[in-house]
DNA sequence: TAGAGTCAACGAATGATTTCGTAGATCGTG
DNA sequence: CACGATCTACGAAATCATTCGTTGACTCTA
């Protein structure tokens, strides 16, 4: 059985997916507290069930009170977000996308450090 | 009355616009010849129809047969969804997006030259 | 043990998205 | 003119996303 990849999440899910990224694995409770946007607990929980089916989240209901992690590292959903956006928009092309995301920003000295030892070492590899 | 921003493209209708963004302004034939997955010339219509009631393309209904043109550029287009993105998933940190961007890809040289000159100049005016 | 509080489950309501059938107007040709 | 082709408009249907009310079960405490 080849198991079916994982669905992209939806705006909603992605709020909560971002609630588990920074808190760890949370109960229905926790989540509703820590969502930006304020959220009544059964629509929390009707999203969590919902994403449980899908996959997209795992839950520990070995108590009464259940737990939900993310199913996938944060890196694994961004990179998924990102590759779709790329082919919708950029038509596959990350130098464009780059370009995009970086003109008109201000990243700090570091992090523009940090991204050209990431040029040189994708230069290395390309030579 | 200040005008409602333009909603974010949802899958279908960007499909639609990267016809338009590669062709230039379109008949409903022309769009339901170009798009990648074959499509039924009413559905291509409707989705027309439901854009340009949403503000996304631009009419021109002086002939019988209507041609349609996107209505923003599609710089500001992809920079909608690019930072839509990089809110949702990323956390606001275009250094994080772009390096997932970079990460496992093979951007040619003349690429990585490009982005360099661009972190350069972006060092200049940050300085 | 009774009552208040908390929990998961379920389903309904709503709205958005996508697809497509049909109808009526218009055009061009024989 | 009449016919077929093409066009726009409209609305129905199917699916999905989102929100929330209600219910029944469980827990804790007075």
């Amino acid at each position: 059985m080849p198991e079916a990849p994982l669905p992209r999440p939806t705006d909603a899910e992605l709020s909560i997916l971002r609630v588990l990224w920074r808190c760890g694995p949370c109960t229905v409770r926790k989540v509703t507290e820590e969502l930006e946007v304020e959220t009544g607990y059964t629509t929390a929980l009707k999203l969590l069930q919902i994403m449980h089916e899908k996959g997209l989240v795992v839950r520990d209901d070995s108590e009464r009170t259940h737990v939900f992690s993310p199913a996938l590292p944060a890196e694994r959903t961004r990179r998924q977000l990102l590759d779709h956006l790329l082919d919708q928009a950029f038509g596959g092309s990350a130098h464009q996308l780059v370009q995009q995301a970086l003109a008109g920003r201000r990243p700090s000295k570091s992090e523009i450090a940090s991204l050209r030892q990431l040029l040189d070492s994708l230069e290395r590899k390309s030579s």
